[in-house]
DNA sequence: GGACGACCCTTTTTT
DNA sequence: AGGGTCGTCC
């Protein structure tokens, strides 16, 4: 084949390998120059499209797969994209290196370019869970009312910022108000300078560092626009401010960059996304091509139809006209019932009578608004032994069990890991409590040093009881060792190493409670699947922003997922429970937000039916439990707005519609308790920690390389006004003299107490 | 330092 | 209803 500048193919020279492709799935195939931009509506096939695009590239030899970038917002999307593109060139794709997520490229090119932003490149990622944890230390430390400013609130508004490509000197008047009456901006930014001193970074981070880092250094920047021949990027509708930014970066020298999207099915604006960029896209990229999918292959026209419809209500879109060809099928179902559990059982019910008639239960999913809706479902499956799964909720690695075991492997990775030692000090439980905290804290700030080198120093002082001093002496000697073991052994053997050693599967093996077994099922689990690791810092990485829980099972499953989750998916057969005002539309989007964000729940209705092949169920019920408490409800307004002619009705309620009115009225709002008139108490006084940061200590000693340069190689810096024979004052131990120093540690022979050994820090003169 | 109980708030949605 | 936090008591 030859370099074809222009790669345009003449009709009739249509490639085998393409015929199947309709008129404009070819014509985004083939025009590989210059930008495209692809409006493909649900089920038109853009995810074929998106691969024949790409391995045509690959085919016509092009770009080399490892000189193009291919985005996707999930790994799942990810990974199918890589094995459809390998199949399509008969499994030639060896590499694809730049095709992931957002969040996983822009890891890997952070580790590359980590120094430039303060990092080293083996930083870790910290979850929402470290980061609220961290958050809410700052939050004390500060002095702020957490009651009245939760950590939540402040991680939120730290995204949005971060969505928005602002760096903490970017922040309006504004957004710094948000935050404790104007304490937006010094929480960011000290936020900042303490994840860099944890070696960390959050997701957010992942995309503004690289922006950063992009805007400042331009050799960077022009490294990866002449790499990246060419950019494909998917469920464009869904990018927000940072990656538009970023993406706009790396496309403007070559700018063949194609886009592909639908602004019907926009439905993360709640995380920064801007429907504005799709619709930008041609004054961004002047002479776009653009091509439009509208022949829809998944659903029957009773489904589309009634989709369609729906999504008529909108006034913010584009628009498009979905056609198929596909046989007449079943109208929709609109099903009432009186409360959630009959709900349940309905569902349950007709997915039994499902398999009866042969389908498999692989394809049936059942999409829920929000996460608290499945729990209903899942009692209900299990009584009646239907098997089913759960996407999304709790992960496997948000298990407190796996969370604790990947803390253990941080800190072995990252001695620097705080957030990682504060959760595993003392668990399992080892008899060391705030207190002990406290004093780690205390020295780490005033020393500058990470917790685990502070807790190590300490555990060479008097500074704690001797019982104490020993469990923290006796836990670094095991680091210290797991960390050599680090080098020399696999990633899933040290796990198996440190459960036993640290008692921790003694702890677990020894509570005998209900969950005590699956739990330890579990780290069994991890375990194996860190057996594709060569290492550590590897696996670390995979669990932070790839990790799935869908432990592979031969058995055939319901799904149970939210409507979120669902993009991108189909199933013959789709349930749709909980259609009520307040659930969906959710409350919160009714209560604030207004059109536009009722416009983006029409729109997620609009995705959940699309997702259905060939029916597709919607129920709505007129009691249900919220918040513990029973609330009769209304059928949602996105019943109503269902084209007549494309839904049947149906109701077991004998009431008639009444019933449902009944009670319905201005509930009270849960929410509005909040009030902002009280003025903030603030503080005056520098935190510890930033005195700490200026003393800084070496961070390049905490190399993922050398783990055997541990926290025991943290520089100990003595303080320098106190000599030898000076007199000090301790707040434990009293007066005494200075016999001895060495480092940090000083001899003191006190008045009272006898001879100690004591850190620097933690003396006054006297 | 840990266990227990009285309170509080919570439910969007995700990498 | 369930989970987390904080205060009290051992």
């Amino acid at each position: 084949m030859t370099q074809a500048p222009n790669s345009s193919l003449p009709a009739e020279a249509t490639p085998e390998w393409l015929a199947h492709l309709n008129t404009p799935q070819r014509e985004a195939v083939v025009t590989t120059e210059g930008p495209v931009l692809m409006l493909a509506g649900a089920g038109t096939g853009k995810t074929a499209a998106l691969t024949h695009r790409l391995a045509h590239i690959v085919r016509e030899r092009l770009a080399w797969p490892s000189e193009i970038l291919c985005v996707t917002f999930t790994n799942k999307a990810a990974r199918e994209m890589r094995e459809r593109v390998g199949t399509l060139t008969g499994g030639a794709l060896e590499g694809m290196p730049w095709l992931g997520t957002f969040h996983s490229i822009c890891a890997k090119m952070l580790r590359r370019h980590a120094e430039i932003v303060g990092l080293q490149s083996n930083f870790t990622i910290i979850d929402t869970d470290d980061q609220l944890r961290l958050l809410k230390q700052m939050i004390r430390e500060h002095e702020i009312d957490e009651k009245r400013w939760p950590p939540r609130q402040l991680a939120g508004l730290l995204d949005s910022w971060k969505n928005r490509g602002l760096n903490p000197p970017d922040l309006t008047a504004v957004d710094n108000e948000a935050y404790a009456n104007g304490k937006g901006q010094e929480m960011y930014r000290l936020y900042q300078e303490r994840l860099k001193t944890l070696n960390a970074c959050d997701f957010g981070d992942l995309l503004l560092h690289i922006l950063n880092i992009f805007r400042q250094n331009s050799d960077v920047l022009k490294s990866y626009q002449q790499r990246f021949k060419y950019i494909l990027v998917d469920e464009y509708q869904d990018t927000n401010a940072v990656q538009y930014l970023w993406l706009r970066l790396l496309a403007q020298e070559r700018k063949n960059i194609c886009v592909v999207g639908d602004d019907d099915q926009s439905i993360y604006s709640w995380r920064g996304a801007e429907v504005a960029n799709i619709l930008r896209f041609e004054k961004d990229f002047p002479g776009a091509k653009v091509v439009k999918l509208e022949q829809n292959y998944r659903s029957t026209p009773q489904i589309l139809s009634a989709a369609s419809g729906l999504i008529e209500a909108n006034s913010q879109r584009l628009g498009k006209t979905l056609w198929t060809q596909l046989p007449e099928g079943q109208k929709v179902k609109v099903i009432g019932v009186w409360d959630a559990p009959e709900e349940a059982r309905r569902v349950g019910e007709e997915i039994e009578r499902l398999e009866r008639e042969g389908a498999s239960l692989e394809q049936v999913a059942i999409l829920v608004r929000a996460q608290y809706q499945t729990r209903e479902f899942e009692d209900r499956f299990i009584q009646i032994g239907l098997s089913y799964r759960i996407i999304g909720g709790f992960r496997f690695y948000e298990r407190a069990e796996i969370r604790d075991a990947l803390a253990y492997l941080r800190v072995i990775a990252q001695p620097a890991d705080d957030l990682a030692f504060e959760r595993i000090y003392n668990q399992p439980k080892r008899g060391l409590g705030a207190k002990t905290l406290e004093k780690m804290h205390q020295h780490a700030r005033a020393q500058g040093l990470p917790l685990a080198a502070a807790a190590l120093q300490l555990a060479d002082s008097d500074e704690l009881p001797a019982r104490a001093r020993n469990t923290i002496g006796g836990l670094m000697a095991d680091f210290l060792r797991w960390r050599e073991m680090s080098e020399a052994v696999s990633p899933s053997e040290l796990m198996r190493a440190v459960l036993e050693e640290s008692a921790y599967d003694a702890l677990l093996k020894a509570e005998r409670s209900a969950e005590s077994a699956g739990r330890a099922d579990n780290l069994v689990e991890l375990a194996r699947a860190m057996e594709e690791y060569e290492t550590l810092g590897d696996f670390l990485e995979h669990v932070s922003l790839v990790m799935e829980n869908d432990a592979a099972s031969d058995e055939e499953k319901v799904t149970i997922m939210t409507m979120h989750a669902a993009k991108g998916l189909e199933f013959d057969n789709v349930f749709l429970p909980g259609w009520e005002e307040g659930v969906f539309p959710s409350q919160r989007s009714l209560d604030e937000g207004g059109l536009a964000s009722l416009e983006e729940e029409r729109r997620l209705a609009y995705v959940a039916i699309t997702r259905a092949r060939r029916r597709c169920t919607i129920m709505h019920a007129a009691n249900r439990r919220i918040y513990g408490q029973w609330t009769s409800s209304i059928p949602s307004r996105f019943i109503e707005e269902l084209p007549e002619e494309h839904i049947e009705q149906e109701t077991t309620m004998t009431g008639g519609k009444s019933l449902w009115q009944a009670n319905w009225s201005e509930s009270e709002d849960p929410f509005a308790h909040v009030s902002r008139d009280r003025p903030d108490r603030s503080s005056a006084r520098g935190p510890g920690w930033q005195r700490a940061l200026a003393t800084g200590y070496d961070t390049k000693q905490t190399r993922l390389k050398e783990p055997s340069r541990s926290a025991a190689s943290f520089a100990a810096k003595p303080r320098g006004d106190v000599e030898l024979g000076a007199r000090v004052f301790h707040e434990k131990f009293g007066y005494g003299e200075v016999i001895g120093q060495e480092g940090n540690k000083l001899e003191i022979d006190f008045e009272k107490a006898g001879t100690k050994r004591v850190i620097d820090s933690f003396v006054t003169l006297a």
